[in-house]
DNA sequence: TTAATAAGATTACATTTGTAGTCTGACTAC
DNA sequence: GTAGTCAGACTACAAATGTAATCTTATTAA
């Protein structure tokens, strides 16, 4: 079955890869720590938690005082969904020419391509 | 340098979709093409075009009667421009991640495998 | 006990995006 | 020459997003 999570909006990834290293976390946690990649101030990303609630994507525990905040959807899923209609709209849908055109440039090191060659290696005989 | 090229917004990418495979195109050209894949109304896809002119992402010729568009940026430069900053949000701009989740993914056939695991054994001479 | 504080709730407002519709002027078929 | 048509210009309007500020209420420090 194909879950169908809300959109997340590009300031809103941001908080929930803060969620997704560490969870719960009180509004003040995750306001402190997107404070050093970020210049928002607290209530924008109050807002943003907030916002996140309202679509169903972060849960809160309002069992404390303080409310904390977790995601309700793991990280992989929500990158496989976000990754599939971005290669949709940006390569036709064909994944291979964008990893054929991100292989090619420089951003690789060494070890990764290694990493990726062992996992191509293991790849065809698991069908 | 790196180029900075304003934002194309998801239905944008649609019609920039249709001038890069082929251009120059009149407005009704490129409606007529959207119409098979999409449902959306002519002025619809009018004002798309208008908008991607007024972001300088699409030209003009308005030496005929009627106007035909380009694009002024190719298809790589905006694929490797809107992947960039995909993998950074998506992926905290470990493009490894990216790679490996979707290496392991069914969604390659053996001969892109094939084709991919060639590319990686060009790679790491190129230095 | 009274005033400051802090968290959560509510409200605000501009910009971008999706999705068109109306207005205008030139050309075209009678 | 007059009415319809069509391209382009301009206008519209709601939802999503970025980016907060204000209001309310409970707790805390004096």
């Amino acid at each position: 079955m194909v879950i169908n999570i809300p959109s997340i909006s590009e300031s809103e990834w941001e908080v929930m890869n803060i969620l997704w290293n560490h969870s719960p976390l009180t509004a003040n946690e995750v306001i402190a720590s997107l404070q050093e990649s970020t210049d928002w101030k607290p209530k924008t990303i109050r807002t943003l938690l907030d916002r996140l609630v309202y679509k169903n994507v972060v849960g809160v525990n309002k069992d404390q005082k303080v409310y904390t905040f977790y995601p309700l959807y793991s990280q992989d899923e929500c990158q496989r969904a976000e990754t599939e209609s971005f290669v949709k709209r940006i390569y036709g849908g064909a994944l291979k020419s964008m990893l054929v055109q991100f292989i090619q440039e420089e951003t690789l090191s060494d070890e990764d391509i290694k990493e990726l060659r062992s996992i191509l290696d293991k790849k065809p005989d698991e069908k």
